[in-house]
DNA sequence: AAATTTGTGGTACGTGAGTACAAGAATGGG
DNA sequence: CCCATTCTTGTACTCACGTACCACAAATTT
């Protein structure tokens, strides 16, 4: 169900913004009734209230979290200063973009990023957000290149992708598990001028 | 526990067979005591009696699971012919130990790997395990390789693992996922003669 | 053969979860 | 001011699960 009036809406909103919250920190698993209500400082009944089901609220958690990270993207596809993009700084770049910015406790919130790839195996109600999401993504990394002086095609960076995704779920069995830097160095050989 | 009887071997191994098979086709989350025993034809009681935990019982799963899949791998190392290792034929082969052999329900089938890769990501306790059965993976791939006439590095491996990876679980989001295809094209690129 | 270990399985407890419900409060239009 | 719609929330029902328990059977050892 959705909220008819402000007050609602907002109450609608702050469970929303708890059910990400949840999300990262603990997976979507995370995402209970009553561990949202909690979070939220909302009554249990107030999730079944704006939410039809517990998958409605997943797919609004993981919506918002998804946009906050692509409006983090073009945040900095804006203040791209194409002086700055020497070979390591691109490449810092481009994995902020993929794997959220550095300094974030890395594994843990890595990880997410991840699990949502692969729970959308198992939940199809998923797909149609993931794919948009990811499409987006993709121009974003697309225009990056580009106005970084690098263009690539949409093939191209389509395989940059795909190695750094691969590079990351080899890296989380680790035993202190470096996704970034595995990343990081597949990238940056990949990116070598040749 | 482990089991002090043949025929109590027998018992333990069919729960470790059960769960085998839960995991494969529905994934972690589908082992349970429960379920477990019901598959085996074992009352619920025997699944507590010879594991202490249920993650234990995941454990043997998975592992159990996993030597299944590198002994299919060792088995097409061995029967190699270096003859028949035509382009397109080669990257079949790589893609049969990386995503399982051909004629699986794709899909389905493919999505254990990535979940066992992320599921590891927050259950610190496979990662042994997790890392052991990676290392075979790669070492297999490596001997075929050059097996087949194309020697390539460690690190060439490595990287080539990650781009299939990596477009698997990329492919994972599409409506009608077919991940195979996305590593296959992948893949074939990566290794045309340059 | 007795004793001890090992295996067997029915049952039940406690917990946490999704969801339903109904009674009450707030809100806004006539 | 009233009334209908919308919102709010405490409570409770049902279910599945992990795990513990215990009486008993089978096998193994002494």
């Amino acid at each position: 169900m959705t909220a008819a009036t402000p007050k609602g809406e907002r109450r609608r909103q702050a469970l929303v913004e708890a059910a990400a919250g949840l999300l990262v920190d603990g997976g979507f698993d995370a995402i209970r009734h009553r561990a949202v209500a909690e979070r939220a400082g909302l009554p249990l009944a107030s999730t079944t209230y704006y939410f039809d089901s517990l998958d409605e609220l997943v797919t609004a958690a993981l919506e918002f979290q998804g946009n906050a990270e692509l409006a983090y993207g073009k945040a900095r596809l804006d203040e791209l200063d194409p002086a700055e993009c020497g070979g390591d700084a691109f490449v810092e770049l481009v994995l902020d973009l993929l794997l959220g910015p550095s300094g974030n406790r890395d594994a843990e919130a890595v990880l997410l990023r991840y699990e949502r790839l692969v729970a959308t195996g198992r939940r199809p109600y998923l797909r149609p957000l993931m794919r948009r999401m990811s499409g987006e993504l993709h121009s974003l990394l697309f225009d990056i290149f580009a106005r970084a002086g690098q263009p690539v095609s949409r093939e191209r960076v389509e395989e940059l992708i795909a190695l750094v995704d691969g590079a990351v779920v080899n890296a989380l069995i680790e035993i202190s598990p470096d996704p970034r830097a595995a990343a990081r160095r597949m990238l940056g050989k990949a990116m070598q001028p040749r």
